[in-house]
DNA sequence: ACTTAAACTGGC
DNA sequence: CCAGTTTAAGTT
């Protein structure tokens, strides 16, 4: 090719030409990597196929190829292009995200093969007499040569050291001596590895599992099945045995999405179990260098299955024989940036282009993709009960209004009047149950922080974000009022600052307040707090959850990250401590999120052979959301939910896109999005789109976020098409004034509206 | 996004 | 009238 197309980072809606110089036309395909001229810098673009410049177009040369061969063929080059026609986004924007980071910077990285040294030994000691008498003069190198033994005679030298701190003489003193040996060994930069394997399981499939394995097995390529199952219905094994066929017998490889690769460690585990090496973890915490090695990795064959979140999606496969996507409702799959694309919409694309089979696994299904299953789009594959003997556990409510405990008419209530507010009687009966019997408890409160805010008890003041249209949250430890949507922070003031009043008071429980009246009313429980503050480690959430299923905590209290995927049969009891957080959000999904979390956080209870206990804590008892997971009842929550999303009419009936309007000043926002929300009617009257609305404008539920006021129009349509022709037209050609900071985005199939 | 040129403001 | 500033246009 000597003149080529070249999609470049940038927002701009299209892409340019350049002249590929002879010397470097044999490195130069679409896919490829160039590095280009653009005005007077340089820029490193993707190479999207050949060109055929107009005459008086101004083309220069590409600078460099940096690669010598490209770094996607053309089915991926398909699926961003997808991408970013579907999510209108610049191609280019589309092409960065499915590469690794050190990719898309404009240094060309090399793989590092870290070489480590490690000491085998060579002859071993059998008798305790001989080895006082060769060690009798070196007392240090019989500790060293100890420690190797005791390490299973192979020993990685840095390891040693770290464990043992002893010079270089010592080490080489057992070389020279002929008992020791020294080998280098390449490093794969996979931090998984460290984490000790289990077996794998080997059970033999219910019926039900089988039946879903067995279609799963005759699936047309492209197919997408829906697998619903309750938690410990088992859809686990179903993947691995639709894995297993794949990748093992047919030879083919493999994309395994989870929600939060952090969270769901026992999940992760089961799939090392199994396949060992032919996996390589995507985990959110790699560093760019190693997870451009497993890219690598990927990409040669070396690895036939990728596991990781939203971004696997992109892992660079060939041959792929399936796409399953484990907890399928889970908002996380949505990019909450440009390209602002949905993991589990990006896999069926990608499916289909590929041939491979789509599964979507859930105990809670997202109502798109019920409807979907519903109306015949996807097949539906059903696992009824629990396998392995769980049970459902039965699940009590407890009516905060009905068993609100007395005031005391001081101002300052006790510990135990607080307390009795968070925990209700028969939660605390039940707590007490659980740490005399050694049997351990998980508690959920959706909210961090010591209280959700500070108000004053004289004027009704509530500190409040100066950025953002929020309450401030109390952390303790630090003292502070934090800002959970800009992170800003200030100290607690002793007093109202508007009032000077003292009487400040805590309102609405966070998780580091419970966690404080747990250990002072159970003194003897070891308890455990995960939310975000105490997961910011790379293996924090790791460590958490490790020294749970090493029974070493008696009560995990967290916010919902401990909801997801954990299997631990000694937890008996689940305790909700507020069900309404979220409840009332201003947003159509607040009730399936509501309902999905209680579900998902009921299923941690029982899933061993002692059965479990759930009490949910609520003061809207009556509420579909919380009647519905009382019952384990999907169907009617899906029934009653899709009732609610037709007037006004919200997907799955319709499709939706918000567009967002923000600016550093109030009026000029608002002016805009009127402005946009007034050309989009020009527009549709103009040219009429049948089945399309347009509503708004309306400020954002938050209507200030990092000092950025956000205003937001929604589209309806009844066909995506329309909807995706619509956005298009807005993004490519309404008018954005380059004042106040003034921005317009456009969020295709939001997950939410706040 | 970023650069450059054209179109405006305002102090004299 | 011109320097400084805002706005519009174009990038191969």
């Amino acid at each position: 090719m000597s003149f080529i197309e070249v999609a470049l980072a940038l927002p701009l809606f299209r892409t340019f030409s350049y002249r590929v110089p002879i010397g470097m036309t044999g490195s130069v395909v679409a896919g490829s990597r160039v590095v280009v001229p653009f005005r007077n810098r340089q820029e490193l673009g993707i190479v999207i196929g050949a060109a055929d410049p107009r005459e008086g177009m101004k083309v220069k040369d590409i600078v460099s190829a940096p690669d010598d061969a490209p770094v996607m063929d053309q089915s991926m080059l398909a699926l961003c292009q997808w991408i970013a026609e579907y999510y209108v986004v610049p191609l280019g924007v589309a092409l960065r995200t499915a590469l690794p980071a050190a990719l898309t910077g404009a240094t060309v990285p090399v793989p590092v093969r870290k070489t480590r040294r490690v000491a085998e030994i060579v002859v071993e000691l059998t008798s305790l007499l001989q080895r006082d008498e060769i060690f009798a003069r070196a007392p240090q190198q019989r500790a060293l040569y100890e420690l190797i033994e005791a390490m299973g005679g192979r020993a990685a030298v840095e390891l040693l050291n770290e464990k043992l701190a002893f010079s270089a003489s010592v080490l080489k003193g057992l070389v020279s001596r002929q008992l020791v040996a020294l080998d280098y060994e390449t490093v794969e930069r996979d931090p998984f590895l460290t984490r000790a394997r289990r077996t794998p399981d080997s059970h033999t499939p219910t019926g039900p599992q089988r039946v879903a394995i067995d279609r799963l097995a005759i699936a047309a390529p492209g197919h997408v099945a829906l697998l619903h199952g309750i938690t410990g219905s088992g859809k686990t094994l179903v993947y691995l045995e639709l894995l297993r066929r794949v990748v093992i017998d047919e030879g083919k490889t493999a994309i395994v999405l989870v929600p939060e690769i952090a969270l769901t460690p026992q999940t992760v585990d089961r799939f090392r179990a199994v396949f060992g090496d032919r996996i390589a973890v995507l985990h959110s915490a790699l560093s760019d260098g190693e997870r451009y090695d497993a890219w690598l990795a990927l990409r040669r064959g070396e690895k036939r299955i990728a596991v990781g979140a939203r971004s696997a999606i992109f892992a660079p496969l060939r041959d792929l024989g399936a796409i399953i996507v484990d907890e399928e409702h889970e908002g996380s799959y949505k990019q909450g940036e440009a390209p602002r694309y949905h993991a589990r919409e990006v896999a069926i694309v990608r499916a289909r282009a590929e041939g491979a089979v789509v599964v979507l696994g859930s105990a809670t299904p997202s109502l798109e993709s019920w409807s979907n299953a519903a109306s015949g789009k996807y097949e539906l594959l059903t696992l009824p009960d629990g396998a392995g003997g769980a049970r459902l556990p039965h699940v009590h409510v407890v009516d905060l209004r009905a068993d609100k405990p007395k005031a005391k008419p001081t101002d300052t209530p006790d510990a135990d009047a607080a307390f009795a507010m968070a925990i209700s009687r028969p939660l605390d009966v039940a707590l007490r149950d659980r740490l005399s019997k050694r049997e351990q408890s998980i508690l959920l409160l959706n909210r961090r922080g010591y209280s959700a805010f500070v108000q004053c008890g004289t004027c009704g003041d509530v500190a409040v974000c100066p950025n953002c249209s929020i309450s401030l949250t109390h952390h303790r430890t630090p003292e502070r009022l934090v800002c959970h949507y800009c992170q800003h922070a200030e100290p607690l003031h002793v007093t109202c600052t508007r009032c000077g009043g003292s009487r400040l008071r805590q309102r609405g429980l966070g998780t580091q307040q419970v966690e404080r009246m747990l250990s002072e009313r159970y003194p003897s429980a070891r308890i455990a707090r995960m939310d975000v503050d105490t997961t910011s480690g790379k293996w924090a959430h790791t460590e958490i959850l490790d020294r749970v299923g090493a029974g070493e905590v008696d009560i995990l209290l967290g916010t919902q990250m401990i909801a997801k995927g954990l299997d631990f049969p000694n937890v008996t009891l689940v305790g909700v401590i507020d069900a309404d957080v979220g409840i009332n959000l201003p947003d159509f999904r607040a009730s399936e999120r509501c309902f999905q979390l209680l579900s998902q956080v009921a299923g941690r209870a029982g899933r061993g052979s002692k059965g479990g206990e759930v009490f949910i804590q609520t003061r809207a008892p009556s509420h579909h959301a919380v009647q519905c997971a009382v019952t384990h009842d999907y169907h009617r929550f899906v029934h009653e939910e899709l009732a609610g999303r037709k007037h006004p009419a919200y997907p799955p009936y319709v499709r939706i896109a918000n567009v967002v309007v923000s600016g550093t000043q109030e009026d000029a926002t608002a002016r805009l999005a009127t402005g946009a929300a007034a050309w989009l009617h020009k527009l549709l009257a103009a040219r009429p789109a049948p089945g399309v609305s347009v509503i708004g404008p309306a400020p954002c539920p938050v209507e200030r976020v990092k000092n950025r006021w956000r205003w937001h129009v929604l589209i309806k349509a009844d066909r995506a098409q329309d909807l995706g022709r619509v956005g298009r037209y807005l993004v490519e050609r309404f008018e954005v004034p380059k004042q106040f900071g003034l921005r317009l985005t456009l969020d295709r199939d939001p997950v939410a509206l706040l």
